[in-house]
DNA sequence: TCTGGGGTCCTAGGACCC
DNA sequence: TCTGGGGTCCTAGGACCC
């Protein structure tokens, strides 16, 4: 008998014990020895592959997804002549060189990526990296249906998610069937199975013991991966990373990380809460003390309520509040609209009346007022986004604006004017009327 | 040829009330 | 009259995330 041979009997053999070791272990543990096991799955390349769907002859090209809707439109044109979408040439597709306006790039395939354009990179400055790059304009309402379809296998199977946007969910598995076997692989393997099954879609998975470590542990093995993190792969797997690998730690605090000397999460252990909290307040420094640890014992948030609506457009041109008066009237009418539309649509009042607007040198500013009553009326919106507007100076050229509704609450067919206790103004009171005709009704 | 759109949460100061 | 909390709401800005 051949060696190897003898060798490659031996592993089986050794592979099944342990195999059936750790199974009888998971079977016969108690309840109470249940480890928390949570899972944080994000979809690979999501709207890239959504699209590859639609376009299989795409496959392997640089494709770059983005662009404002508008400039999208005019591109989009040689989309729709023909037969089925998987027959369109090639030569029939917007290519990125053609492309003009303010748009950003919201996925680059891999392909794409080779040429150093990515994610949040402006499409002309894409477009003289990569010229050739095919264009698709962002079609959200798609991959919204995707997104639904892909949650509803994972709530089918493992009923605790936590929805964290249109391509990725926290998932608990404690309680699941398999969901403790091998760390939680052989859930994930399920899962992510039935959703390609079902979807045609991929997708990475990191269980660990929190919220805060599933997150990283997700994007170790993209795409198509599975990561187990333990408690005891701290120091071996979580403090090698850079800090900004913690879900939290933006551009921002990165650098000023960068600047105190710490570079890595095992940088980070290294100080003391004292040191932390001295430097970034009680609250964050306390914060990344316990994430350097790997601690967080955030609960999944099974369901939550929008705190705000908005709508914001940015303009083909800057526009001054003068000179294009008109133009911008009407483009605040129209957002003051599709605000109370989606409001309206989606079941909810609001309270506190907001607007945003960007200058030319890319300078925000924002101005809110709080109503005394919920509403969901545009004309009442627009008066209010109207007084908000006329405190702010107006002098430099603009280059967007927005519109905001916040304070939400459930619209019901009777809880609209439930303004808590409506202060009676000086205003209010120096008229009499109206303070009166409150307190009579 | 810079830099989208839709969100959440935090901070910090001031008003106002107890 | 002076002094001092705490709590809540409102507003503006900013960091961060998808």
């Amino acid at each position: 008998m051949h060696p190897d041979f003898l060798d490659c009997r031996v592993a089986t053999l050794l592979a099944m014990t342990i195999r059936t070791v750790t199974i009888y272990e998971s079977l016969n543990r108690p309840m109470s020895e249940k480890i928390r096991r949570i899972a944080h799955l994000d979809m690979d390349a999501f709207y890239a592959s959504v699209e590859l769907l639609r376009y299989p002859q795409l496959s392997g090209l640089p494709v770059v997804i983005g662009g404002t809707r508008r400039a999208a439109d005019a591109l989009i044109d040689p989309l729709q002549q023909e037969k089925p979408l998987h027959r369109i040439a090639l030569d029939d597709f917007p290519r990125l060189k053609d492309y003009t306006g303010r748009g950003v790039i919201t996925t680059a395939t891999y392909a794409a990526r080779q040429f150093g354009v990515g994610s949040a990179m402006g499409l002309m400055k894409a477009a003289r990296l990569c010229p050739q790059a095919l264009l698709l304009p962002v079609d959200f309402p798609q991959y919204r249906k995707y997104s639904k379809a892909f949650k509803a296998v994972i709530t089918d199977i493992a009923p605790l998610m936590e929805d964290r946007g249109i391509d990725e969910v926290y998932i608990d598995f404690t309680d699941v069937p398999g969901g403790q076997r091998e760390g939680g692989r052989v859930l994930a393997r399920l899962i992510q199975k039935t959703i390609f099954e079902q979807t045609g879609l991929s997708c990475s998975v990191g269980v660990a013991p929190n919220k805060l470590l599933a997150k990283m542990a997700s994007e170790f093995n993209k795409p198509k991966g599975i990561s187990i993190v333990l408690e005891q792969d701290l120091q071996d797997r979580i403090w090698p990373l850079a800090c900004r690998k913690i879900n939290g730690i933006g551009p921002k605090a990165e650098a000023r990380l960068q600047g105190l000397g710490i570079r890595t999460i095992g940088d980070l252990a290294q100080k003391d809460l004292d040191w932390l909290i001295d430097h970034f307040g009680q609250k964050t420094g306390a914060w990344m003390f316990d994430a350097a640890r790997g601690r967080d014992d955030r609960p999944l948030v099974l369901e939550s309520e929008p705190v705000s609506i908005s709508r914001e457009t940015t303009f083909e041109r800057d526009l001054h509040a003068q000179r294009d008066r008109a133009e911008l009237g009407a483009i605040f009418t129209r957002l003051c609209q599709q605000v109370a539309d989606d409001l309206q649509r989606k079941g909810y009042v609001g309270k506190t009346i907001g607007i945003k607007l960007r200058y030319a040198d890319f300078k925000s500013v924002t101005r809110d007022q709080t109503l005394e009553r919920y509403t969901a009326d545009a004309k009442t919106i627009r008066h209010s986004a109207g007084l908000c507007l006329k405190r702010v100076p107006l002098q430099q050229a603009l280059r967007l604006l927005g519109v905001r509704v916040g304070s939400l609450h459930r619209a019901g067919p009777d809880l609209q004017p439930k303004a808590p206790a409506p202060p009676v103004s000086d205003a209010a009171s120096a008229t009499g009327v109206a303070a009166s005709s409150d307190q009579l009704f």
